[in-house]
RNA sequence: GGGAGCAUAGCUCAGUUGGUUUAGAGCAUCUGCCUUACAAGCAGAGGGUCGGGGGUUCGACUCCCUCUGCUCCCACCA
């Protein structure tokens, strides 16, 4: 194998990837071992990877990974999502870049060039994500718009139809002028906008006729005069009460309109006056419901005013508002302008104005799927990780609006309502069957007489069925149907890791869907991972090149040094701040390990070699260090703490293994190994190489496969993840003691310029006992640590505390007096305050009194440490007075 | 406007029912080293009183109140 100082990912990570795919390693079937299931959130099928997609997905490869080696078959369903609005925006964009505007096509030749589209780049997501050894079961990808889960959507609407829970009404929608389509609430982002706000003369009419008198009413839409239905005022407004019963003119129109009264009119906002514009305004809408208003639409679905405007008929919406407004000032209906800033809703999609819109849409009814879905996680069926986002969710689902499932798109599920010539449908799975159906109520009817509703369902729609119809597509729409072999063996699956901007669309949704047609809930923990932004906080976009391409930067720095680099600074739920640093440092770790090994294949076995004293130490030493690491990761495991357990071992590999346990195991220069400590030595790599494999996939590989002779066809995939197997506790204090000492020596060898290769003796006081001296000769270079009653008969050298044990290390230099009387003078004062505070603590009877045993005994045991080293030092100062 | 959350070393974050924490880690910084696995490295060092104020308690980074600053979600008053 190559054995360059330098570790490179480039030449390893595809050589493993295709080794993995080869040997099918990654596939799952039903068997008796217990199921870890994980199915991806599928990304957007025209999507391309970003660094929210590495976050996402190296924290499911590291569980799905982990699962395994723990021993469980593990599953994790890739795939992707039709996306209907964003997929239909770019085909849309892309065959105007070719000259052919969509509405010069057919619904069918649109679809041909939208598959076609998908056919070229769906997917690239896929392959982009192998590159970072995500360990997905391939074969089971699957494509939101495949056939069987189209089908599963259709029979699911069906279901919901002839259950009750789906209707048709009009309804004021968020419309898209450039879409040209309804998008959900959700879809819908408020930013402050710079606006104007027009007061507007309203004239009072007399029989029809202008009078003199009138009325100022605020608002940030004037071309929507025309379509005002009343003037309503506040009935506990004493300044309009002379309105009452009185009519209004609209502007320019001259239209007259009733004056109504509602408590929804705010008295001291703009004039206490609103214009009721029931066709263009969510809250005017409902306004007019109540005093039964007629309802004037006079904007089309481009956003351009209509026949029924009367005036700038054809006129695009702001435009009009330009025009009219020169037209209102001109004729005297304008009292004031002034500019307001307000928060204007925009298309998550298409950045374009949302119109509020009249519209027959299809409806989902929702409390009832909703309080079944918000009862599984207030009683912890399900799991939110972190818990904070439950109060979020509940929030939501007690206040959750029925669902708007069509959008006016071509690529999707089309609903499956088919009309009759009469404007009667029926809703049926297919056109034969709902063919059957219409010749039930009309019996004279012709198959092509049927016209299919033109909408397509919202891709949420479909992808609330995902971890149910990924496995099997007939059930969903079937709440009695046996599930089928893949869906009773998977099915709950275990984690979910998400984003929390989509708790709402799709977790919850995936909840109600799963208790709906499989009576359980669809997984079990809801991991959410936060936002990936820049170092300075910005999220990353395109727009500000603030983002990384992951690809890039994986051949940079090697996949397992970019997932490293993301998962060190990862806390469920919160954001992530990413720099390039993190990746280095990830690089960094992947190149320590590298070196690591290359020492270790280095060494060449004696056969007349006996094991040292420090090696014999050291083996003692790691042995329950290495246990007691894996006891901590398992419990930040168990806790979701990604970022915890990674630096645990991160730590336990470069300075426990490589700082500390090597440098004591490594032969002398140029002299052999005995067989017992590198026998120990692989068996720790091997170990430190299972626990980081799911980490990196890999750089462990590569190094699992060179460790000792492998057969082909295995894998550090499927070997036993290490599990806790008890440690010493005395041993490792022992050793903390010795690495203490080591490092007082190492530190007085700095400051008094003694080189490391000088050898130098070692005293400790007679209390003082370990089984790690041997280890503490080899690394602070010392020759011996003799045992005395005292120290006062040494006079020149230097002298440290560890704990509140004693060490001196005579030396034929003289120790600076001044400095050192200073240092241990700071040191006593430190000591003395300390003490001060234990002292009042303890003679403060309610503390006795009240604190728990083990609490008090910790004090006192503060308060001796502290008199004995006060003490301690206090005879060093003496002596280098003395001296 | 309603709700939730955050504020701990230069940066990114831990700190698990208040007491083995005299507040930890990683990165960065500083000093000295090309020591025969690794300069993407080695050895050592410095750095915070836990946003401000008040309270509860024998004891508070940890609980309560309040102020300040930031983030997110929901609703969007024309």
């Amino acid at each position: 194998m190559n054995i360059s100082a330098k570790y490179d990912p480039s030449s390893v990570e595809d050589k493993w990837y295709a080794y993995w795919l080869k040997n099918k390693f990654f596939h799952s079937e039903p068997n008796d071992k217990e199921p870890y299931t994980i199915v991806i959130p599928p990304p957007n099928v025209t999507g391309v990877l970003h660094m929210g997609h590495m976050l996402n997905n190296t924290i499911q490869d590291v569980l799905v990974r982990r699962a395994r080696m723990k021993g469980k078959n593990a599953c994790w369903v890739p795939g992707t999502d039709h996306a209907s609005i964003a997929t239909e925006a770019k085909v849309v964009a892309k065959l105007k870049a070719e000259g052919i505007e969509k509405s010069s096509l057919t619904r069918e030749e649109f679809l041909q060039h939208a598959w076609a589209w998908r056919e070229k780049h769906g997917g690239i997501i896929l392959e982009q994500l192998k590159k970072l050894g995500a360990s997905c079961d391939w074969e089971r990808t699957k494509f939101t718009m495949d056939e069987p889960l189209s089908r599963a959507v259709i029979n699911t609407f069906v279901y919901f139809y002839k259950k009750g829970l789906i209707y048709r009404g009009v309804r004021m929608v968020n419309w898209d002028p450039e879409g040209l389509t309804a998008v959900s609430d959700e879809e819908v982002i408020h930013k402050e906008t710079r606006s104007k706000l027009y007061y507007l003369r309203y004239y009072l009419s007399e029989n029809g006729r202008k009078s003199d008198k009138y009325i100022v009413i605020a608002t940030t839409r004037p071309e929507t005069i025309m379509a005002d239905a009343a003037v309503c005022i506040n009935p506990a407004d004493g300044r309009y009460h002379y309105l009452k019963g009185k009519k209004i003119l609209i502007p320019l129109l001259n239209k007259e309109i009733p004056v109504i009264e509602d408590d929804y009119v705010t008295m001291d906002f703009g004039t206490g006056c609103l214009k009721v514009t029931p066709a263009h305004d969510v809250n005017d809408y409902e306004i007019g419901l109540r005093h039964n208003l007629p309802v004037l639409d006079i904007i089309d679905e481009h956003g351009r005013l209509n026949e029924k405007a009367v005036i700038l008929v054809g006129e695009e919406r702001f435009a009009a508002r330009k025009k009219i407004v020169e037209m209102l000032r001109e004729q005297g209906y304008m009292e004031k302008e002034e500019d307001y800033l307000s928060q204007v809703g925009y298309s998550e999609r298409t950045n374009a104005v949302i119109e509020p819109r009249l519209s027959l849409q299809w409806f989902l009814k929702m409390d009832e799927l909703a309080a079944k879905a918000l009862k599984v996680v207030e009683d912890g069926e399900i799991k939110l990780i972190p818990d904070k986002f439950r109060n979020t969710y509940r929030h939501w689902m007690e206040n959750v609006r029925d669902w708007c499932i069509s959008r006016q798109l071509w690529w999707g599920q089309r609903i499956p309502a088919y009309y009759l010539p009469d404007g009667r449908f029926v809703v049926e799975p297919t056109l034969d069957e709902a063919f059957e159906a219409a010749r039930k109520i009309m019996p004279e009817i012709r198959r092509e007489d049927l016209r299919q509703d033109e909408d397509v369902l919202d891709t949420w729609f479909s992808s609330w069925l995902w971890p149910i119809s990924v496995f099997d597509p007939e059930k969903p729409g079937f709440p009695d149907r046996e599930p089928n072999r893949e869906l009773a063996y998977y099915y709950p699956t275990n984690d979910l890791i998400t984003a929390p901007e989509i708790l709402f669309f799709w977790v919850a949704r995936m909840i109600m869907a799963g208790e709906e047609f499989t009576g359980r809930i669809p997984f079990s923990n809801v991991y959410l991972t936060g936002i990936v932004r820049d170092k300075f906080g910005r999220k990353m976009s395109k727009q500000l090149g603030n983002s990384p391409d992951p690809i890039e930067l994986m051949k940079e720095y090697g996949a397992d040094g970019v997932r490293v680099g993301m998962l060190l600074c990862t806390t469920a739920g919160n954001d992530i701040m990413f720099d390039k640093s993190q990746v280095e440092q990830g690089r960094n770790f992947a190149n320590k390990i590298w070196n690591a090994y290359r020492l270790i294949q280095g060494w060449e076995v004696g056969p007349e070699s006996r094991q040292n004293e420090y090696q014999k130490c050291a083996v003692d030493w790691f042995e329950s260090r290495l246990n007691k690491c894996i006891e901590e990761m398992d419990a930040n495991f168990a806790k979701f703490r990604l970022s915890d357990s990674l630096m645990a071992l991160y730590k336990l590999f470069w300075d426990d293994f490589c700082a500390w346990y090597l440098e004591l195991a490594k032969p002398s220069f140029g002299e052999k190994i005995d067989s017992i400590t590198y026998g120990a030595t692989v068996k720790f790599f091997d170990a430190l190489l299972k626990l980081l494999h799911p980490y990196m996939p890999f750089i462990t590989e590569e190094l699992w496969q060179n460790l000792e002779a492998r057969k082909e066809g295995e894998t550090i995939m499927f070997s036993e993840m290490p599990s806790c197997k008890g440690y010493d506790p005395e041993l490792l204090e022992d050793f903390e003691h010795a690495q203490q000492i080591v490092m007082n020596v190492r530190n007085i060898r700095q400051s008094k310029g003694i080189a490391s290769k000088e050898r130098l003796s070692l005293y400790c006081k007679e209390n003082y006992r370990s089984k790690m001296n041997a280890a503490v000769l080899k690394l602070a270079n010392i020759d011996e640590i003799s045992a005395r009653k005292s120290f006062d008969d040494c006079s020149m050298g230097a002298d440290f505390m560890v704990s509140t044990y004693e060490f001196f290390i005579p030396l034929n230099t003289h120790v600076n007096a001044g400095e050192e009387i200073e240092k241990i003078n700071k040191e006593i004062e430190y000591l003395e305050k300390f003490l001060k505070g234990v002292n009042a603590k303890l003679s403060n009877e309610k503390f006795v009194a009240n604190a728990p045993e083990s609490v008090v005994a910790m004090e006192r045991k503060k308060q001796s440490d502290a008199q004995t080293k006060i003490e301690n030092l206090k005879n060093r100062l003496c002596k280098l007075i003395k001296d």
